[in-house]
DNA sequence: ACTATCAATGAACGGTGTTCAATAACATGG
DNA sequence: CCATGTTATTGAACACCGTTCATTGATAGT
């Protein structure tokens, strides 16, 4: 039996978040089994449902760690440059995305797959964390959206703008929906970009 | 042991797609596994072995029928009547796409719940289906990209579109990634067209 | 040192996809 | 009509899965 006092029960929570991401990410989502995590860590699957009730729980806390990642890719410098027009801003900030799932492919796809899976509710501080990943990009879009009367509209292009880029980014990275043969996922989603953002100055003028 | 001709091998080829999809459909893709099939038609596993070789041949089969009614649904009456603009056109596509994934929830998500699961190249036959659900909305898009010189564009513009209102309506079955309250998902994908479209326009002009 | 607490265990349960020797239903030739 | 060969069908078995829970044993308090 392990030493009862090994790690305290913070010092397991993240132990067992580790090693599950690490396993995800070097072997993909379905490695991930409570039997796998407890042998890496040198328990036994017991002590994960003390800790996280269930794997759904271990799902959780691997999602929440990967959106956290991802809102600091997001947040990286190159998008912040002053004086940077708001469509090269929107190219920089897509490919960010893109290149985050691209790296971090299988930590990605579990977002989803997950999403898709569980025919239960998410807990609410998860869909709260979702809802965080929309902020960067109404930041950039706020210029477009100047007047109270147009916070719907901001959000909508928001979301509209995130799920485009994100079926562009499914795409790829599934390879089941088949690209173009010599277009770059990069280049698709610039051409959305390119003609939303016209379309919404239109609209202005 | 089951009289051994009560079905021909295309029989029981129809038989067993038929009642996965009628599981999922009902139940979910969770709920679908062998021996749940063989019971609902009165075999054993093993016999879905003989004929499909695997669960991976039963998704597939279900998948392709998805992907025919998906087609049928897409070519309905309403977006060929003569003399519709361009963007009507558009929104009534997608709108039927969207009808389609909500009406068929849990057999479209078994579309991308599978692709995403799968860690194996899928066939090219089922490739090559994939490509198919492609030709509705390049239909469409035609008039835009006359001339052979905008090839590449015309498709490009088809998939841009076609993955932009799949990420709406992953939005809007998953729940998962949460939509604006009071926005429906039509009104984001005709924002999102009626956006794209204008910008289009720009170029042309 | 004794005791009460409770983290950790490991066996067990009912499920999964999958394999394969045995079987039984059929088709065929004598 | 029977014997034989073929083969669809079976069901037991394997190795896994998530999950539960009585038991155990390390710890902390007295």
């Amino acid at each position: 039996m392990a030493r009862r006092s090994d790690h305290t029960r913070e010092e397991l929570e993240t132990l067992i978040t580790d090693t599950a991401e690490q396993i995800v990410s070097a072997e993909g989502f379905a490695a991930l089994t409570a039997r796998r995590i407890a042998k890496d860590i040198g328990y036994t699957p017991g002590t994960l449902y003390n800790i996280f009730g269930s794997m759904d729980g271990i799902y959780l806390a691997v999602n929440v760690r990967t959106m956290d990642k991802l809102l600091e890719a997001l947040a990286r410098p190159e998008s912040d440059a002053p004086n940077t027009p708001l469509e090269e801003r929107l190219r920089i900030m897509a490919g960010l995305y893109m290149d985050f799932a691209h790296e971090n492919k299988a930590l990605w796809l579990m977002l989803f797959e997950y999403a898709l899976t569980g025919e239960i509710d998410l807990p609410v501080w998860y869909q709260d964390k979702v809802q965080t990943l929309f902020a960067p990009l109404e930041d950039v879009l706020t210029p477009l959206f100047t007047g109270k009367e147009h916070s719907r509209e901001h959000k909508m292009a928001a979301r509209v703008l995130w799920s485009s880029v994100h079926g562009i980014c499914l795409m790829r990275e599934t390879g089941k929906i088949p690209l173009i043969s010599g277009e770059t996922p990069y280049a698709m989603s610039d051409y959305l970009i390119e003609n939303f953002i016209k379309g919404l100055h239109d609209r202005a003028s």
